[in-house]
DNA sequence: ATGCCTGAATTGGTCAGGCCAGTTGACCAG
DNA sequence: CTGGTCAACTGGCCTGACCAATTCAGGCAT
């Protein structure tokens, strides 16, 4: 149907096909590939086009290159595919379950370390999101800075690092022109005010109270989602053409 | 002591220096990076190596790439400037006690969902690990099974995704020069051991069963680590070993 | 026979230079 | 002023080469 001509770039092709003999169990877990010059061979293209394919893999966590030694399959699951060629919506709800089951966890821990300093920075951020309901950038990182300042009372970096990159999964292009359309001052005064709710259940070291908190939070946003696109469903699914070419032109 | 001889590819160093600019703002959302070559050029490396560099930033998302128009930055994600110069020991704490979190809620809401289907995948990690404990290579792969197999339980992709990607963290060149020292086919036999028992628990639906055999799970492996290191770590850091984040001191 | 050591073969990492194709914007004919 | 053309970018891909890390077979001393 509507093929992306994008997919022009050959080295994205042999990612893909790569991938896909992994996904097939063509090429094995823990079975090491054909060295660089082969496949180059084998796919008629030339070595650094095989490379650029393989860093794909590898920053996907397919594959591992070992200098000198070869290249082995790590695991198979497609499932980590980059937005490529995922259901925008199933691929909204799916993070939206993951990021509640994580960031309650988190949550409910949270409210039992934070002091009257953490919940001052939450409070900044949440000061800072209602000033610019109306810039959907600026709201956007207030909201993520509210998330992983939730994370940063737990004191663990890693944790901080998984809950950003799992905000900023919202990101691909496809999510990105969904977000568009039901994202607005409205939706976001709602979420601030989920946002207050988790806020004062930490603050009043309520474990279970946070963890109820943000699992609504999550839910309704999920809910808001859900509602906002069911009526611009209808053939949103072409690629973007003009009207956006790049990011935050007609935002600011 | 020894330098970890660092041998980190050229362009993995390029994209660290890339996401940096991107992170510290000196390369703005939106704005056009300088061509490839010049890139190239400033950089005192060659173009194929910028390439692989951008590739690797365009699959992480951070920028896009126009055929004949240029490189721009599509967002700036600061939370993973810290993977550079991290302390292995706080590391490794702090990514055990992110995954005691995380996966902890991923095995309680497991527990309520396996199918005999999902058991018997359990099992099959369990079998193949059970009969590789001496491989470390091998073995470490039917743990990382393991783990992504319960959060595959719950039937979301995100979550499969973030439990490997946690999973891999463990992957640096310092944190593998560490666990070589205390890895080993009796750890990971007793690892094996209480791998059974968050099974027997999911497989029961005995949900907080399962949560706190994770928590067992991960805090042995905690206490494996840390005592193994103890006697090895005589002169290298002695910071490390009274961890205890401070909470609300987020490094800067 | 055993174990250590060496060196060649293999493999990924990087470089240099070049050509092609798409994008863009200025320039010129109408 | 409008429309179309063209030349200067820019990324995409290729060839060929050399360097560095890994691996393993074969030779040496024990």
């Amino acid at each position: 149907m509507f093929s992306p001509v994008e997919s022009r770039r050959l080295y994205r092709q042999v990612a893909d096909q790569i991938r896909l003999m992994i996904a097939s169990g063509e090429l094995a877990v823990g079975q090491r590939l054909p060295a660089e010059r082969d496949l180059a061979e084998q796919l008629s293209v030339s070595r650094p086009t095989v490379r650029e394919a393989l860093i794909v893999l590898e920053v996907e966590g397919l594959v591992n290159i070992r200098m000198g030694s070869g290249i082995y399959v790590v695991r198979q699951h497609a499932a980590t595919v980059t937005g490529a060629e995922r259901e925008p919506v199933e691929g909204a709800f799916e993070l939206l379950q993951a990021r509640a089951l994580i960031e309650c966890a988190i949550a409910e821990e949270a409210a039992g370390r934070a002091t009257p300093d953490d919940i001052a920075l939450l409070d900044e951020t949440l000061t800072r999101m209602g000033g610019v309901v109306n810039d959907a950038i600026a709201v956007l990182d207030a909201d993520r800075a509210f998330h992983t300042g939730i994370a940063a009372i737990v004191g663990n970096a890693t944790l901080i690092r998984v809950t950003g990159e799992i905000f900023d999964m919202r990101m691909t292009p496809y999510f990105a022109r969904l977000a568009s359309h039901f994202e607005g001052p409205t939706t976001w005064r709602s979420a601030l005010d989920e946002h207050r709710a988790i806020r004062d259940a930490i603050a009043a070291g309520d474990a279970a109270g946070a963890k109820a908190a943000m699992r609504a939070h999550l839910t309704m946003s999920q809910k808001r989602f859900s509602e906002s696109f069911g009526e611009e469903f209808s053939e949103e699914e072409e690629r973007g053409r003009d009207k956006r070419p790049a990011k935050g032109t007609t935002k600011t």
